[in-house]
DNA sequence: GTCTATAGGTTGATAGAC
DNA sequence: GTCTATCAACCTATAGAC
């Protein structure tokens, strides 16, 4: 895929496009949606306000290739996320880290697709379309635990996709909290709950 | 609460006001806060812009009584959130489905504010003020399982508020899942979460 | 308190040269 | 592919009458 530097194949990138998608997202994060121009996007981006309606046909065209972008990485996320091993306490903690990191870039752009009902749904059909959304980790989760269950190290008598969801949701939550500039009461640590739930799940002797 | 209609006490009710509220937080979840435009606010309130200007001083301001409005459900249900009784799987269910209904109504205003960093600003300073936030529902579920714990009717080597956040942060995932506009795969019930707690809850013999 | 009318300022998008 | 220059549309906010 990666190829010499002595003879160039396609056309030499001149970097416009990524400069503006750049831009983009870092007044995105920064402003907000509600304040994101295509003028200030320019600006930014070292590049004329025309050239952004060269490369994307319009505002929604931009907005559409940035979200896209910054949900790419889920993609890498699902399909490394063959979880492997037995069950222990770091595999878990691993797992929910790798999920925060992705949230707490994404999520500004989740949001910030719900401002516009057309974005919105351009954004729903692309996610349905590549099957994204929070399923994603509670389904990988949940047949990790099924199989241990299977194999005796995970207590059985409970629903192994409802734990899934447990821990999804609490990273989706403290990923959200983060994003408020406002910290003054603390939730409580990742590792807590992981904690918690390695206790829980460790095999009964009934 | 609901009184007499023959001595009408205080002003009377023009009904301007709560129109221009109504009509503004029906737009902004039907269209977005990024099509939401004044003009469209007074149409559909049938009022004029000007009295939008005069109500409230500006388009911020207005904006910010939305969610001010739109948020104030949880300081009841905080008050009201004082779980009693023992543990069983009724409370947690209940508990849930009023987290989720104020969510359901409440996280689109939360999302919207975050599409300003002016907004998102003065929302998380009221939010900080109020003392409002995810850890509200945590920290009353987690300090009822501690009480629950000493009681010996939740097993104790667990942590509690860590256990809260789980409980939160599916409420959370499930509601924010609903905002979407695609629902192609589905997040476990809230029951199914619920059942899965009160069984890894329940004391063990050990 | 509510209206009409309008000012003032931004913004998305296009045309056409290089 | 990228630029400059420009337009037409739109939106917030104000002024002043009733």
């Amino acid at each position: 895929m990666t190829g010499e530097v002595t003879k160039r194949r396609g056309r030499p990138p001149s970097g416009g496009r990524e400069a503006i998608l750049a831009a983009t997202l870092e007044l995105l994060r920064q402003r907000g949606i509600g304040r994101l121009t295509t003028r200030e996007v320019a600006v930014v981006a070292g590049v004329s306000e025309a050239s952004i309606y060269y490369h994307f046909n319009d505002r929604s065209g931009l907005l559409q290739a940035v979200f896209e972008e910054g949900i790419r990485p889920l993609q890498e996320l699902g399909a490394e996320g063959g979880l492997s091993g037995p069950f222990r306490r770091e595999l878990l903690l691993t797992l929910g880290e790798a999920i925060e990191r992705f949230l707490d870039q994404a999520l500004p752009i989740l949001t910030a697709a719900q401002s516009d009902a057309e974005l919105r749904d351009r954004l729903a059909a692309y996610m349905d379309e590549q099957d994204l959304g929070p399923h994603r980790g509670v389904l990988a989760l949940g047949s990790y635990l099924a199989d241990e269950q299977a194999a005796g190290r995970v207590r059985a008598d409970v629903d192994p996709y409802a734990v899934g969801l447990m821990l999804v949701g609490t990273c989706f939550t403290r990923s959200s909290q983060r994003q408020m500039p406002t910290h003054r009461s603390e939730l409580p640590a990742l590792a807590d709950i992981v904690d918690a739930l390695v206790t829980l799940l460790r095999p009964t002797g009934e």
